[in-house]
DNA sequence: GCATAAGCGGATATGACATATCCGCATCGC
DNA sequence: GCGATGCGGATATGTCATATCCGCTTATGC
């Protein structure tokens, strides 16, 4: 959240950058964040370049590769998602926290393709993103245990349930045709229904376990 | 179902193939499932002909490239999944026969990376495999219309409704770690319990809609 | 202004990789 | 035995992402 950018680029004893570079950088960031957001992370250097206007070799000067741009870039995302389950623990009704926190995060990844990328695979698995990935997961942990102890959440689960879960919504948001589409939401309420404690479970059906 | 194999590689009023070459590529056929269903559709047709323990030039020499093999391959597979739908239509319970189609059609796709990876993403329109897909499609219209009929389906399912489904239980499948694991099986009865009638939905969840 | 260090651009080298071919040699079938 | 049929797999081809290099531009300090 700070707005002092452009302090440490590598908190190596560094030159502060010339006016126009770290402007530059900034921009690079920028486009960064917009072309990896709407085409993956198999985006390339060279259109995020393109992106913002710049040649190739300013971006590769300034970021090693790719792994480090998206480490810069999605850092600052996973820490946000972090923020926001810290936020659900203080709720009262931990399964409406819980409920509450994956729509908002899940808000997030419908709209950025390659933050969704990042939370399935292992790719990039820099310092910054493994912590806030840390955080988010302990905070889960945190709201199911909670919710689990209000006995609104359904016998067995836990917070390792949480990411397969945002990973079946991800499915849907990854499916063919309904790019912009809302659609993950309805998806995401029956999941939510069929976490809920109470409604008897699997009453009858084949499908035991 | 029939091991009438062999008779006509292409319908072609083409000569009948010498003996050792039709025994090839029935080898071809079975190296191809097998590499698929391990390594999924990016698997290469040298590596199909290396693990049928043959040449390059025989596998391209029977199949013109990757999406004829593979059609050859999924086509059976696909259509074994549609009579399973065809089965279901048969029992009484509506929802019953849903879920037990969909364990069914999912313990497939549970074993077949490749028939999993063909099932969301359009390619490899071949004429055998879109029959296939439609005759499926069309089975779970009917089973989830009249499971609608008999009240114990949530309201507003459709028969659209069952891709996405099959999409999400696919993404647990396809999460780093468990492999060879069953825990998709417990996704998928949570999802079901959203997808009954009377479970209240969203009594007073976040997530409204 | 001017000198010079800092930064920029983007053509291009590099390296992976999958696809598909070709043709000398082996094998089948008669 | 002898043609036709089929086989093998080295290799040509094409595509693509990554990363570099160096002549040119621009900012900055004097």
């Amino acid at each position: 959240m700070g707005k002092k950018a452009g302090q440490d680029p590598a908190a190596t004893g560094a030159r502060p950058l010339r006016r126009d570079a770290e402007l530059n950088r900034q921009r690079i960031l920028q486009a960064g964040r917009e072309v990896f957001a709407a085409r993956g992370l198999q985006a390339t250097l060279n259109d995020v370049a393109h992106h913002a206007g710049l040649g190739v070799g300013t971006v590769y000067r300034k970021f090693p590769d790719k792994q480090a741009l998206a480490e810069a870039v999605f850092t600052d995302e996973l820490n946000q998602i972090a923020a926001t389950a810290h936020d659900a623990l203080a709720e009262d009704d931990a399964f409406a926290a819980l409920a509450g926190f994956l729509e908002k995060a899940l808000e997030r990844a419908a709209r950025n393709r390659g933050l969704r990328e990042l939370m399935r695979h292992p790719t990039f698995e820099g310092a910054g993103l493994t912590r806030a990935r840390l955080e988010i997961t302990t905070h889960c942990e945190g709201l199911v245990a909670r919710a689990r102890a209000q006995g609104t959440l359904r016998d067995g689960v836990t917070g390792a349930d949480i990411a397969p879960i945002a990973a079946m919504i991800d499915a849907v948001m990854a499916l063919p045709g309904e790019r912009p589409s809302e659609s993950w939401r309805r998806y995401l309420a029956i999941i939510l229904d069929g976490l809920r404690a109470h409604p008897r479970h699997t009453p009858d059906g084949p499908v035991i376990r």
